[in-house]
DNA sequence: AAAAACTGTAATGTTTATTATTACACTATG
DNA sequence: CATAGTGTAATAATAAACATTACAGTTTTT
C-alpha cells in the first residue's frame, strides 16, 4: 500500500500529542521523514474531511478538530487508499474465457476482502494508535 | 498489489480448463496478455510449491498437478504477494517519539490484517474461481 | 544427429508510479 | 510591510514494475 496512508497515521498521531497547539508541516514532516510539500497535501485531505483543521500565516499549522476516538484507521484508509488492495490485472485476451472474465471475477472478490479489511482496521483509531505508540516507547530497550 | 498474484490466479485457471494437455507459456501468456517470460517466472514459482508440474522440449508445457479444491487464493497470495498489504513506511525521524515508534505499530496491526485476509481468501480455492469464470461467461450480455 | 519446440533464468531496457523539489499565490501576525 | 505560514500546480528525480533479449538446457521429431 501506498505511503499516504502511513503518513496521514503519522500526522494525526503527531497531531494528538499536540492538542494544544498547532504544528507546521515542516515539523511534522521532519518527524515523518518525508517533504513538507506532501504532508501539506495529505493534511489538506484529512481537512476536506472534517479531521484537522489548519491555519494559514504566522503561528499557524494544523491540529485536530475531533477526538482521537472518532477517527479511525478505516476511514484513513478510504481517503488515501481505498481499492489499493485490488490487484493489478493486465489487460488480458477478450477471446478467452479466462482473459475475458478473470478481471471481473477477482474485483468482485477483493471487494469482499476490502470490506473484511475495513470491519479489522476500525477497531483501532488514533486513540489505540497513540497508545500503541507509547508503549512500544517504554517497551523499547535502551 | 502487485500483478503476480493476478497471472498466478490467471495461469492456474487457465491450466484447470485443460486438464488432460500440457500448456506453454506462450498459450498462457496471449490469454493473460503479458509477456512469456513473466509467466514461465510465476509458473516456476508455482512448481516449486508443488501446485503444477512442467516438462520442457516439444509437447511440453504445464499442467495441473493438485485437485483444484486444493489451491486457494491465500496460498496464491503467500506466495506471490506476502507483505503486499502492508503500508510503506519512509524512514522517519528517530528522534520523534512518533516517528520512533510509527513503524513497528503500524507494522503490528497490518499483520493481523493480512491474516484477517488470510481467513477471507482461504475461502476461495481455483474450484471456485473457475466455476465464477463460468458464471460470469454465461452472465455476459450479448 | 540435427532441427524444432519447449522450459529456466539472468541481464538489460522501457515504462509507469511514487516521491521530492521548485515556484508562487494567498493569508495571517507582529 | 516583512515574516511565517498554508495551498497547489508544475516539473524533476528516483524507484518499482514490466517487457525484451539472449542463451543454456531438455525433449521430441525427422
Amino acid at each position: 500500500m501506498n505511503s499516504d496512508f502511513t503518513l496521514a497515521v503519522h500526522s494525526l498521531t503527531y497531531l494528538a500529542l499536540q492538542p494544544d497547539r498547532m504544528s507546521t508541516s515542516d515539523c511534522i514532516s521532519e518527524s515523518a521523514g518525508v517533504h513538507p510539500v506532501r504532508i501539506r497535501k495529505v493534511l489538506s485531505l484529512l481537512k476536506k474531511h472534517g479531521f484537522i483543521k489548519s491555519k494559514e500565516g504566522t503561528g499557524g499549522g494544523f491540529i485536530f478538530t475531533l477526538e482521537l476516538s472518532e477517527v479511525n484507521l478505516w476511514d484513513i484508509y478510504m481517503l488515501t487508499s481505498e481499492g489499493a488492495l485490488q490487484p493489478r490485472c493486465p489487460d488480458s485476451n477478450e477471446q478467452c474465457i479466462v482473459g475475458a472474465n478473470m478481471k471481473r471475477v477477482l474485483f468482485t472478490i477483493f471487494l469482499g476482502a476490502e470490506e473484511h479489511l475495513g470491519e479489522y482496521l476500525k477497531n483501532y483509531t488514533i486513540k489505540e494508535v497513540v497508545d500503541l505508540v507509547n508503549q512500544e516507547q517504554n517497551s523499547g530497550c535502551d
